[in-house]
RNA sequence: CGCGGGAUGGAGCAGCUUGGUAGCUCGUCGGGCUCAUAACCCGAAGGUCGGAGGUUCAAAUCCUCCUCCCGCAACCA
């Protein structure tokens, strides 16, 4: 029987345009799914939508359409985008189906009947023209700090969910978990904000009516944040069929952007205490792009739209960009010239080259069919030992979400690989004939070497792994990493040919 | 004094927990090779570690104070 994982994204919002965040996010998930599954897990991958909510159903109006047309539309964007960026993912919710309202509606009725739901009143600042309350904090000067004009106080009837209740079980929690919440940083964040003391949670409104309703009580829809974060177990069938996806893959695992940490590191265990259900293993947050240095936002008109990245550059390209160029928790920088400078020196100058280099030298001298290594000797058994090595260093970072990491361990190799045709010099030995024996085995460890690398860096860059497989003569659909990641799965005889150039360098004026 | 994290060669970072000749990537400069996508390999220059004081035989690493930057304080990955 082989283990279990779970990996979500979150559930976007549909009244947004996909954009770079979206796609690191949903990558991130994508990489460590695939990487799971060829280390022979069973996986499921979740993403999906978040289509309820007052800015919907506004925006909607102002098309003249309804909300769920205005969802219907944006969400093939987001599933033609991950399409196309090679998303892997096992099945994608939207919060208008049926199974997650079911599910959200089921657990707010399990919730209010141990008493952790009551009827209760809001009262906050209220901007009538935006329609949005706003806590005493948040004004400026007391007036609505999105468009300056004075705010009133207002009551609302809204029900409650007793989060006071579960501050020191949270506490506890969190402090006997090391590793729930990360970055350590991020977890800093949250154990303080905890510590501050939780107050109950509004979790309905009135105000507004595109949502789940409140079971018993239709004036009310549930707060988003209660519907939409219950997508990760409505997804897995919870809780109309427990036994199915939901006893399998529960609890997961869920990469997020760092704005919504909280809602995942506080709320969501909260309600789920309450329930009495198995908390994350691990909620991971991650850091924000900016754009050539500066804030992405809509004003500045400098949202980076992965469609025409890819287009542009190739998906597997902007793939080891995005998680290459940044380390997994911290903030980082997207720019032209960072990506074109990675595109040439290390998918382009380091592994692409190793791969022309190697077929080359394998048509020159044994005309394209790999030979038999003989005995190896030191230079040999370094090489190997690093790839061994390095292998397991990467499967540790894989765990750790450092993708960068793993990145750089696999570049290890492929530095080596380099190296190590520098220091055997193949073209010196194809000059004495002596020197044959030694030859193919020199040969044989580089392309046996970029083998492994191709399985490597397969969850990274599918496209790119398989190629590489292909131009090997190994079957390409074939990423598992079980029992391939050993030296000597190459067989000799095979006929390889010299491969064209996997990235070409992008020239710049 | 709200809480927390930072300040290290041109850039981006590691080291500081367990004090003892300052390390990595990129860039720059020089050399080597010729199998390869003018790619690859090797070497060098460049910092005394935000500032002041203290502890110590010895501090980037521990303590105190100061300056500056950033995150969090209820809904855009």
């Amino acid at each position: 029987m082989s283990q279990s994982f779970y990996v979500t994204t979150p559930i976007y919002y549909v009244n947004d345009v996909p954009h770079i965040g979206h796609a690191y996010t949903t990558l991130a998930c994508d990489v460590i799914a695939r990487y799971k599954r060829a280390r022979g897990f069973e996986v499921a991958f979740l993403t999906g939508t978040d289509e309820h909510g007052q800015k919907v159903e506004t925006a909607a109006k102002a098309n003249g359409e309804t909300p769920l047309e205005l969802a219907d539309r944006v969400v093939k964007r987001f599933q033609g985008l991950w399409e196309k960026l090679n998303i892997s993912n096992t099945d994608f919710i939207r919060t208008t189906q049926e199974r997650h309202k079911h599910a959200v509606q089921e657990q707010f009725k399990a919730i209010e009947a141990t008493g952790d739901i009551y009827l209760g009143e809001y009262e906050d600042w209220y901007c009538t023209p935006c329609e949005t309350f706003w806590t005493e904090t948040q004004l400026l000067d007391g007036n609505c700090p999105d468009c300056g004009r004075p705010t009133t106080k207002l009551k609302e009837e809204s029900y409650f969910f007793r989060m006071s209740k579960y501050q020191d079980q949270l506490l506890k929690h969190i402090e006997e978990n090391p590793d729930f919440i990360q970055p350590k940083s991020r977890r800093n964040e949250i154990l303080s904000f905890v510590r501050e003391g939780l107050r109950d949670l509004s979790i309905s409104r009135t105000s507004f009516s595109w949502g789940i309703p409140v079971p018993g009580n239709e004036r009310h829809v549930i707060y988003v944040w209660f519907d939409a974060l219950h997508n990760y177990i409505s997804a897995l069938g919870f809780p109309a069929d427990k036994d199915g996806d939901y006893a399998t893959f529960w609890p997961g695992n869920h990469i997020i952007g760092k704005d919504i940490l909280r809602f995942h590191a506080v709320y969501w265990p909260t309600f789920l205490m309450a329930a009495g259900l198995p908390l994350p293993k691990k909620v991971f947050a991650h850091g924000w792009w900016t754009v050539e240095g500066q804030k992405m936002s809509k004003s500045l008109r400098n949202v980076v739209e992965p469609n025409m990245l890819i287009d542009k550059y190739g998906v597997d390209a902007i793939r080891y960009f995005l998680l290459r160029e940044v380390p997994f928790g911290l903030d980082g920088d997207f720019s032209h010239n960072a990506l074109v400078h990675r595109i040439n020196s290390d998918l382009a100058n380091d592994l692409g080259n190793l791969v022309s280099r190697s077929t080359a030298m394998l048509g020159k001298y044994f005309g394209g069919t790999l030979p038999a290594p003989a005995a190896t000797t030191e230079v040999d058994d370094n090489l190997i030992a690093l790839f061994k090595a390095n292998i397991e260093k990467v499967d540790g970072q894989i765990d750790e979400m450092a993708f960068n990491k793993a990145l750089m361990s696999i570049w290890e190799l492929i530095s080596a690989g380099n190296k190590y045709i520098d220091e055997t010099a193949p073209w010196a030995l194809a000059k004495d004939p002596e020197q044959q024996q030694r030859l193919a085995t020199v040969i044989y460890n580089l392309l046996e070497g970029i083998r492994v690398i191709a399985l490597l860096v397969a969850p990274f860059m599918p496209e790119t792994g398989s190629k590489i497989l292909a131009i090997l003569g190994c079957d390409p659909e074939n990423t598992s990493l079980e029992g391939q990641d050993v030296w000597g799965g190459l067989k000799p005889g095979s006929a390889i040919e010299k491969a064209s150039p996997l990235f070409p360098r992008i020239e710049t004026e």
